[in-house]
RNA sequence: GCCGAAGUGGCGGAAUGGCAGACGCGCUGGACUCAAAAUCCAGUACCCGCAAGGGUGUGUGGGUUCAAGUCCCACCUUCGGUACCA
């Protein structure tokens, strides 16, 4: 009782924000009404003592796993959009048990990673001190809220038993090769091994280049700020993911996976998985399949006089270029490299040479961001060499510019300025030639400004008889484009006369160069040799074929997939089980050899300084004890580098399966039992990276035998962003213009940065905490004409929910709604807010609204005028009439559809409508309501329990044992109970709603008819009518469509 | 630009092609109370009307249908993703 004492006096010193509380204790008197703060803990208490939700490995009910995304265990605690996934999947947990399944339903924490060091840097505490606490705070916070998760289960990716298996996976993809012929990973053993690599260090170098797990040197993107490098997923606008820091390039000796050589079956098997479309389309996307062919263009040696290193010329005297569109081959005017292409030096003549090499440097020194920056304005300098286009034996100029990614197919391409947006932006620039090989088809024609110039003559007065004869003498009324098309078209107006689209046709093929768009679709073929008039599909297949019978091409897929960078600088990350060896003197031999299995796991070092060194060499380097090992007579330095973050979450979903295994990763029968996640629940920032990187590891796991299935989570479900609640701010223009009437107010004024508006001012109530967040509430403001006023003021407001921030302080923490409401208002609202799936604002009033029901249900049921937990004396052992026992199956329908439909929010509002009938009655059936407990309890189990538990003591007696309802069997509805005896029939005329009749359920077509023809207001609306048609639908409607 | 999702009262949202706005919030009125809170009851899309009643309404414009928030076509807006990927 002291705490409530003590809430009440605190509450109401802040009545804006805590008006929900004041009202919630000011109840008081009468207890015991319902107080979570009771109820929750005690069944919280019970379900932990008796491991109530404790998964067995040896049931024989049918399994269900449940997972949802683990949390990284950041500092500021939970946050209200955890608990919307974690809810969901629980309402599903605890229903499925009821249901009669064993479910899997584990957490856990993903807990390597740069925030919690970057906080143990700026305060001075181990990363595993903090994390630790975070960890703790977190899990206090999940178990408050009540979720049915089996605890013997929980995992930390921090825990060198957990990392220990991580470490063993890295080792399998250092130990496999992907066999392109099997479209299967294999063991390394295995790796054939071609005749002319000849010598034991030649071999391991061989095999070294084919593991999925290689060491490459890079271009990779270094945070100076974080100190590491980062994968491409992990930059955003040339910043960090993480802080947005500046990114730049620089080339380094990483760890890669070759998630590339999954790209096809990571595409593949997305058909088989119950995913979102839109996370399909965003791997689909990110994956980047194109399918095309690669080119070879011959180097006009004689032409580009040689620089002295020119060995590479005479070894390789062609440069490959990808294209999707081979079919526009003849179109190709010049060829692109891009600045890092490694035969510039090579090709270029000696006049280009300080022009290449400045642009060089100069693209070598833009970030990412500056080179999209600049995307509009094309660049790039000629190299003086030139290229034979291998399809005419054209020589085309070879120039380089940074429009070309080094990265992406072979950093080379043909460029066709008529056919491809970005040639043309580039050839217009340079004046490079322009030859149309496809023709476009009437409609793109008609779009073009050319047509609407050739419509306008005869039309538009400025184009006079005499102006179109002699257009070029007209260049001070008409424009340029016009003076074009006017001049070059005459002679095909005479031969087509209106008929534009055979002008325009001409005036394609003979003068491309008036026509300011380009044309990259599909069409017709012409310029192209014997291949003209045929579609550009054929085409395609025709050279293909052509070019691969004359070895100078081949069909190429392309992938805009990377291998996925996976080493980090930094010093809270799992180790690399790896070692370098080292010479006598204490060189790197190039040798690298795995840690034994036995070795597993290789555990951080103790360090004093775990600071990123400020340079690409990691922390790691600092710990000499660590560093250096001898094995078999030879010494070895580890590996320094450490996992990304993704690496621990990318399995995690397997060792829950069997979390303490000491011997394997996972026992394979267990594997088999449980696999695949038959729901997965996460948010849909994860939609590519952390949910592509599983996939890829379980891939590789399958190859290898070690899992069971190809693809790890079959149906997956995105829980949608909560934003914070309606907040109101203005401009700071309009705030510094009102300066006064607001300071007037004694309101609080945030200050934040709008990506459209630059600063805003969002207006607050003062609150005694800082950190509370306590919007203006609709006392405060006035809508007037579709505008947003603040009382009493012309001030215009703007009305909007963003983002739960830090910088905004619109942050909502769990543990104060818990505090105020209880975990089942909480669990309750999150739910009720709206679909799962949906971006939802947060709405204080709504907890509030929740909470009421709960409150509603609870008096259903408890008698609150006495000090215990008395039921009411109108809850009775009666049988329940025939309303309420229709209306308590259709609840069970209607909720058990939902659930299985994932529509929470309205079989909540459906159990809304059962107690708001059920209230009504003064005589209340104990089996309706215990039923409805069940219904209930997935929702609210903490509640559902307590009532239930009341409904089944024997009058007088307090203290039966508790006893959890959590595997009572899920109750089913009778579907012969859902009908009702009668039913209101709308009946319309014409298709408009004249009248409602009440009439027996399941009367048929003739008798609803005449029904409706009899109804008092329907009679003389068909007074003197024709009836034309009637249309019955049996139990829903009767439409009279009348003359 | 491209890919994806979505536009319904004052707000969150509900509606297998068949009564638009369930349920909740907010608001209005009433009951209880010395009073307030809480609770309970009634009302609440908009317009005209004292009312009965009538009209209009699901982003815009067309279409299909006896009947469209729902299906088709075109467009607008918002949000999310992505961006020189040849």
């Amino acid at each position: 009782m002291l705490y409530i004492t003590r809430r009440l006096g605190r509450s109401c010193s802040e009545p804006v924000i805590n008006g929900g509380l004041c009202r919630i204790f000011r109840s008081l008197p009468h207890m015991p009404s319902y107080h979570p703060k009771v109820v929750e803990p005690r069944w919280q208490q019970v379900w932990e003592e008796n491991k109530t939700f404790k998964t067995p490995d040896d049931s024989p009910k049918p399994r269900y796993y449940i997972l949802d995304m683990f949390p990284y265990p950041s500092g500021a605690g939970l946050h209200v959009g955890h608990p919307e996934g974690y809810t969901a999947t629980d309402i599903l947990a605890r229903y499925k048990r009821m249901l009669g399944f064993n479910v899997l339903h584990p957490m856990g924490w993903d807990a390597f990673g740069l925030p919690a060091e970057q906080y143990a840097i700026q305060t001075g505490t181990h990363p595993r001190t903090t994390t630790q606490n975070n960890i703790t705070t977190f899990r206090r916070q999940i178990k408050m809220l009540g979720f049915s998760y089996d605890w013997d289960r929980e995992v930390d990716t921090t825990d060198p038993n957990y990392f220990k298996w991580t470490q063993w996976i890295f080792l399998v993809l250092f130990d496999t090769w992907y066999d392109a012929d099997q479209q299967k990973g294999r063991p390394i053993a295995e790796l054939p091994i071609p005749p002319d690599i000849k010598g034991d260090a030649a071999v391991r170098a061989y095999r070294d280049r084919k593991r999925l797990a290689y060491q490459a040197e890079v271009p990779v993107n270094w945070c100076p700020a974080l100190g590491t490098v980062l994968a491409n997923e992990e930059v955003i606008d040339g910043k960090s993911e993480r802080g947005n820091h500046p990114v730049v390039r620089m080339p380094l000796k990483q760890w890669m996976l070759r998630i590339t050589d999954y790209a096809e079956r990571l595409l593949d098997d997305l058909e088989t998985v119950d995913w979102p479309h839109a996370i399909k389309e965003q791997q689909r996307n990110w994956i980047g399949r194109s399918v095309g062919a690669e080119v070879d263009f011959r180097l006009m040696i004689d032409d580009c006089r040689l620089n002295s290193q020119s060995s590479i010329i005479n070894y390789q005297s062609s440069i490959g270029v990808f294209t999707t569109r081979p079919d526009t081959l003849y179109g190709a005017t010049y060829m692109v490299l891009s600045p890092e292409h490694p035969l510039i030096d090579a090709i270029t003549t000696p006049s280009q040479k300080s022009a290449v090499e400045a642009y060089q440097i100069e693209a070598a020194g833009k970030s990412d961001l500056e080179r999209t920056d600049l995307a509009k304005k094309k660049t790039g300098v000629f190299t003086g060499a030139y290229a034979i286009n291998p399809v005419n034996s054209e020589a085309i100029p070879i120039w380089i510019a940074d429009y070309v990614l080094v990265s992406y197919g072979t950093g080379a391409i043909m460029a066709v300025p008529a056919h491809d947006e970005r040639d043309f932006a580039f050839a217009l620039r340079f004046k490079l030639p322009i030859r149309p090989v496809v023709l476009p088809p009437k409609r793109w024609f008609e779009e073009s400004k050319v047509f609407k110039i050739l419509k306008k003559m005869g039309v538009d007065p400025r184009f006079t008889s005499e102006k179109l004869s002699q257009p070029e003498s007209h260049a001070e009324t008409l424009n340029r484009l016009e003076v074009d098309v006017l001049s070059k078209s005459l002679r095909y107006l005479d031969a087509f006369g209106q008929d534009f689209y055979k002008v325009m046709e001409q005036l394609y093929r003979d003068h491309v160069e008036i026509f300011p768009e380009c044309f990259a679709d599909e069409g017709v073929v012409f310029n192209s040799d014997g291949f003209d008039g045929l579609s550009t599909a054929e085409f395609k297949k025709q050279i293909i074929a052509k070019l691969e019978s004359e070895k100078r091409g081949m069909r190429k897929t392309n992938y805009k997939l990377r291998d996925w960078l996976f080493s980090r600088q930094r010093y809270w990350g799992e180790p690399f089980p790896i070692l370098h060896e080292l010479d006598a003197a204490g060189n790197p031999t190039g040798e690298i050899e795995a840690v034994a299995i036995s070795e597993l796991p290789l555990c951080l070092p103790v360090v004093e300084d775990y600071r990123p060194t400020g340079n690409p060499e990691p922390p790691l380097s600092k710990a000499k004890d660590w560093l250096f090992v001898e094995r078999n007579g030879k010494r070895y330095r580890r590996e320094t580098n450490t996992m990304p973050q993704w690496a621990g979450s990318c399995w995690y979903y397997l060792r829950y399966i069997d979390p303490h295994n000491a011997n394997v990763f996972c026992d394979p029968a267990k594997l088999k039992a449980w696999l695949p996640v038959g729901l997965y629940v996460g948010g849909a920032e994860h939609a590519v990276l952390h949910l592509l990187y599983s996939r890829f590891w379980h891939k590789v796991l399958f190859d290898r035998g070690h899992v069971p299935v190809a693809e790890p989570f079959q149906k997956l479900v995105n829980q949608g962003m909560i934003l914070g609640d309606t907040d109101y701010h203005l401009t700071i223009a309009a705030f510094d213009a009102n300066r006064e009437q607001i300071d007037k107010l004694k309101l609080n004024v945030i200050r934040v940065k709008d990506d459209e508006k630059g600063e805003i001012c969002v207006l607050r109530n003062p609150s005694s905490d800082p950190d509370r967040f306590c919007p203006l509430t609709e006392e405060q403001i006035v809508k007037e004409g579709g505008k947003v006023y603040l009382k009493d003021t012309r001030i215009e407001l703007t009305g909007r929910s963003d983002k739960m921030s830090k910088s905004r302080k619109n942050v909502v923490n769990p543990d104060d709604v818990v505090n105020e409401y209880g975990a089942d208002s909480l669990r309750l609202y999150e739910m009720f807010m709206g679909p799962l799936e949906a971006v939802k604002p947060w709405s204080t009033r709504g907890v509030e609204g929740v909470f009421r029901f709960l409150n509603r249900v609870w008096r259903l049921v408890i008698d609150d005028r006495h000090d215990a937990v008395k039921l009411l004396d109108a809850v009775q052992d009666v049988e329940p009439d025939k309303e309420t026992l229709r209306l308590l199956h259709h609840t069970i329908q209607k909720v058990t559809n939902d659930l299985d439909g994932l529509s929470f929010n309205t079989a909540i509002s459906t159990m809304m409508e059962l107690t708001n009938h059920l209230t009504k009655q003064t005589v209340r059936s104990k089996s309706v309501l215990k039923t409805f407990m069940l219904v209930l309890a997935p929702f609210a189990p903490h509640i559902a329990e307590e009532i239930w538990h009341a409904l089944h003591q024997r009058a007088g007696s307090v203290s039966d044992g508790l006893s959890s309802l959590a595997y009572e069997p899920w109750p089913s509805y009778d579907a012969n109970l859902l009908k009702a005896d009668t039913v209101d029939i709308p009946v319309q005329i014409n298709g408009k709603l004249r009248a409602v009749i009440t009439v027996a359920a399941g009367l048929d077509k003739a008798a609803l008819e005449e029904a409706a023809k009899g109804d008092e207001k329907i009679k003389p609306a068909l007074e003197g009518k024709t009836i034309k048609k009637v249309i019955v639908v049996p139990g829903k409607m009767v439409n009279l469509v009348i003359v």
